[in-house]
DNA sequence: TTCCTGATTTGACTTTTGTCAAATTCTTCT
DNA sequence: AGAAGAATTTGACAAAAGTCAAATCAGGAA
């Protein structure tokens, strides 16, 4: 399992031995069955995680509304980007919405990583600006006006999300309420 | 000039020489005129800047509008994201909506400092992290429902920018028209 | 100052989306 | 299979935002 991880990062940069022996013996492989919080609002995020398998959705509580922010699955990274970076408690909730494999990195053991491994500086980097490209692309779909361009984009650009993923969340997600999201979806 | 943006740089991370050397080699100053641009669409984005001063705003063509997807200023970093990493032209256009300096550094430079000076990385990391922080609070506040909301969150977390940009951008940035941001204006 | 152009506001009306309530449909558990 | 509960759809109406046209305002150029 932390072979997968490993490759991953090999993949971005060739990872010299010792970096190789820091990971086997830090990554930490977490399942996470349906349902589990990986982080609950009011904690500080100490993991960032890869999904090896499985789809996590984060959202937060606006008044009694849960507002969905991100679905992440197979090969994404995943943590909340607000509390891992600045060491404090936020309003985000990740959760599992089907049984999910993780492989996490403590706080502290990515910022020894970072130390300790030049390498791995190069990583990070690469990894976040992967992760700051997916966040204009979600940025720019939901600057559309209309509420059916919004779903468009989903159904012509991650049409296997439509499958995973129950409509009641997606309706937040792109900033619509269900009943709007049933009826674009019933024109057609 | 070069020395404040490496004063920036210090500040995140302390420079070895050999580094500072090469970004006083490197780093190149740039002045923008009101109403010049700094990308257009169609062109691939060559340049990460820093505004040293003034105010810039990107923008898409959608149809015959311009949706404006960011402003930036003194201390921010700025390229397109899309462009810059991928390398392809992409539809966004960087403008400078004052009078603006910059501090810029070419890809194959920024790709060159990665490569020889691994403390670079550490930098780059740090900078992509807050941009991506900065990304995250504008969808936060894009995914409210109400335009009104939206107003609002600008009026108290970035009333300068009030002062400094044509309602006609805010409008499109704030993902509502022209008349629609003039009449929550009106109501108080 | 006066004119011109662009920025902003206002009005009348249309379209889109939200709200609330109720009906269906689908899943899961026994 | 049958029941309970969740997910999704549908209907009637209300609220929010968009559209188009026109008026007003503000800043710069001559």
């Amino acid at each position: 399992m932390v072979t997968h991880i490993i490759d991953y990062f090999n993949s971005i940069c060739s990872l010299p031995e010792e970096l190789v022996a820091d990971l086997e013996r830090l990554v930490v492989i977490r399942e996470l069955k349906k349902d589990e919080f990986l982080l609950k609002a009011g904690k500080v995020s100490n993991h960032a995680s890869w999904i090896l398998k499985g789809l996590v959705r984060s959202y937060y509580l606006k008044d009694t509304e849960e507002v969905t922010t991100k679905f992440l699955w197979e090969g994404a990274t995943i943590t909340s980007v607000f509390s891992f970076y600045t060491r404090k408690a936020g309003n985000e909730n990740i959760v599992a919405l089907e049984d999910t494999t993780l492989a996490s990195l403590h706080y502290d053991d990515l910022q020894y990583l970072y130390k300790e491994h030049p390498a791995f500086n190069y990583i990070g980097r690469v990894i976040t600006e992967k992760y700051l490209y997916m966040l204009e692309v979600e940025v720019y779909n939901l600057r559309k006006q209309k509420a059916e361009d919004r779903y468009q984009f989903i159904v012509k650009h991650l049409p296997g999300l439509l499958q995973r993923v129950p409509l009641k969340y997606l309706a937040t997600y792109l900033g619509m309420n269900l009943e709007t999201l049933s009826r674009i979806r019933a024109r057609r």
